[in-house]
DNA sequence: AAAATTATGTTTGGATCCAAAGTAGAGCTG
DNA sequence: CAGCTCTACTTTGGATCCAAACATAATTTT
């Protein structure tokens, strides 16, 4: 796994989630390494992390096929990653955050609340929010007793779309993407605000709608303006 | 993945399992394929299975050891299991459930009741109920529309005592496990009825509950009877 | 003519070989 | 004597070879 062995993996991660690999199809190994210009080993190692990751699946007997998804495996996808992070966030409430974790959290508010003082969005602040989102949730994740959950996240997000910081935005109306962002950013700090009162019940449906975001606000903020 | 291959990866989860190969231990390549008598080809490929199942993980830059569960990692997953399963059928209870799957739900709930209709518990009926267990859930979730929650399911089980037919039997104390078992029966028969009146929080609830019962409800009923 | 069986080709799984990276230990130098 | 470096050994990763399983097509038999 130093080199090849991982680019192995993640290229061929790549290639499925761009649909080179179409859904159903069936990937052999030879094809594939000689595609990949490695031998069959690499391939073959690969092969069983991304079944063990759901980007593949047994196909009959003989070998992989590429595994297909509809529109409500994602959906699903989201939901599950919504209630993994839902019962880290209860967890934590209900054990209390300790000092650092709290100073923590507030640095990941403090930097949303300054990327969106400005009142609008630029094309580069997308990365930026991209970056404090991803460390907000690994935050609250990685601080809820057990790498367990986090694990059940991670697994979960190979998934195309299913991860958190895949919010799909669309450089063409920033001024859309501005508020979804705005909204996304109220519901860290209600999050935040439900862990310090240790209020469980709270933080855990925040949290779960929270993953809602990347999905039908979109709908919804376009219709509203 | 036909024999060995498959073999190898069940035989290793069963040794890491039985604490053979001890938490932490590191476990390199050669020294695994002579014991379990094949080459390190099948071995190489049932560590990146394992890994991808939490059971090993990298050793630094040099190959991968037992991953170490502690007590509270137990009780994270148990609690994971409960909110996917919970979120399985909190789904479907808001989608309706079919005809059919009524009936399957029926049949489930029927074995349990005449299973446990005779008033006591006998050693061979232990096995039955595990099984009998394991359809119901499995029923549950795979009707759930997608197979994503089924997965994350999957892949979680693999840690130790997480799975849901993992509940630890004392043969020694049958009475006690009977009432356990009962308890259980009932916990099923009300997820049914909160999936057939379509009380998707309900289902929610009672399911993440029901997840515990191989956990705390032990010292429960060991301290009322 | 249809069905069954055999033969051939394709593909995956297992074993082994070679190379590269890392670790530990010994020896050398300051 | 301590610290550094070089070397030898251990271990993993990649490539290739061989065998077994499976699928397909062709031939033979009923």
């Amino acid at each position: 796994m130093t080199n090849s062995d991982k680019s192995v993996v993640s290229r061929l991660r790549k290639l499925i989630g761009e649909g080179t690999y179409r859904p159903g199809e069936r990937l052999g190994e030879v094809a594939v390494s000689e595609q990949l210009g490695v031998s069959r080993t690499p391939v073959r190692l690969a092969f069983r992390t991304l079944e063990q990751e759901g980007l593949l699946q047994r196909a009959g007997k003989r070998g992989f096929m590429v595994r297909e998804f509809t529109e409500a495996d994602v959906l699903c996808a989201v939901e599950v990653r919504g209630v993994l992070e839902g019962l880290a966030a209860r967890r934590l409430a209900e054990q209390g955050i300790s000092r650092e974790l709290d100073g923590e959290l507030e640095v990941w508010i403090q930097r949303g609340r300054e990327l969106l003082a400005k009142g609008y969005l630029e094309e580069r602040d997308v990365d930026v929010w991209s970056e404090l989102n991803r460390h907000f949730h690994q935050t609250i994740v990685g601080s809820s007793g057990s790498p367990v959950i986090g694990d059940a996240i991670a697994r979960n997000n190979h998934l195309p779309f299913a991860a958190a910081d895949s919010i799909v935005i669309d450089s063409e109306a920033l001024d859309r993407e501005y508020r979804k962002l705005q909204l996304a950013q109220v519901q860290h700090e209600l999050v935040v605000q439900a862990l310090r009162h240790g209020e469980g019940a709270r933080a855990e449906m925040l949290m779960r709608e929270h993953a809602f975001i990347g999905l039908r606000y979109g709908e919804l903020l376009g219709l509203g303006g």
